[in-house]
DNA sequence: GCGACAG
DNA sequence: ATCTTGTCGC
């Protein structure tokens, strides 16, 4: 059993308009984050199908475009993809970034699930639980939907770490204070580490296994790479 | 008060 | 995120 519920993937009615309502919102629902894992099939193993979701701007229009790109995920081929187009409702703020992006993600995968996609577990381009108020983007939209997610971003945020060893697989803790948030986790030997923390139904150690094995061929996640490049032609399309 | 700060 | 050319390298 991977998911007991169907995903939903309405806006809710009181998503807010300020920072302030919109920091209310982390701390209300912070504490409906699971990170527990068994709600993944295994990366190279069973059938499934990953999800990879991004974002692009045109700030001078107000224009937003959001991509989903489903994946198998054994052979990490594109099964599946969808877009949606908006305006844009919320500005970029450090630690509020689920509120710019959700609304057209949203959209995106309610496209995605009327082709007939269902996600087994979704990647976000940013944090989940490594956030000021443990609350970010990938665990946000994982609240939301009732869907598995994983955080993988490409900066350490306001986060400290080790430099992780040399190699594909090396890792060091991604740390808030004294307390593990993610991980600085190699994908490529030599190359610069991506950041990877909980989302939503999963344990650190799936989400860098999930993270491993859709970097297989860059340093990102495939997931990540499929959805940018969907998102940047959707846009340019709209305007 | 100042700087830093996922995308 | 986005603004932006060529360029070095596999």
């Amino acid at each position: 059993m991977t998911s007991a519920i169907d995903p939903r993937y309405e806006l809710p009615r009181d998503w807010p308009t300020t920072e302030a309502e919109a920091t209310a919102v982390q701390e209300r629902l912070r504490g409906s984050v699971r990170a527990e894992g068994g709600a993944v099939p295994a990366p190279g193993g069973g059938a499934g199908a990953v999800v990879g979701v991004d974002v692009a701007y045109d700030d001078e229009r107000g224009v937003v475009a959001a991509a989903a790109v489903a994946l198998d995920a054994r052979t990490l081929a594109v099964v599946g993809e969808a877009t949606a187009v908006g305006r844009v409702t919320f500005p970029y703020v450090p630690g509020l970034l689920a509120f710019r992006e959700i609304p057209a993600v949203l959209d995106a995968l309610g496209a995605l699930d009327r082709r007939g996609h269902r996600p087994d577990v979704v990647v976000c381009d940013g944090y989940g639980l490594a956030h000021p108020r443990r609350f970010g983007l990938a665990s946000h939209l994982g609240v939301l939907t009732g869907l598995p997610t994983i955080g993988v971003a490409k900066n350490p945020f306001t986060f400290r770490h080790a430099p992780p060893g040399p190699r594909r697989g090396d890792w060091a803790p991604l740390l808030d204070g004294d307390e593990e948030v993610g991980r600085a986790l190699r994908t490529r030997d030599g190359v610069k580490p991506v950041f990877v923390s909980v989302g939503h139904r999963v344990t650190l150690d799936e989400a860098c296994a999930y993270t491993l094995h859709l970097a297989r061929d860059y340093r990102q996640p495939e997931t990540t790479r499929r959805a940018d490049a969907l998102c940047r032609r959707a846009l340019a399309d709209a305007v």
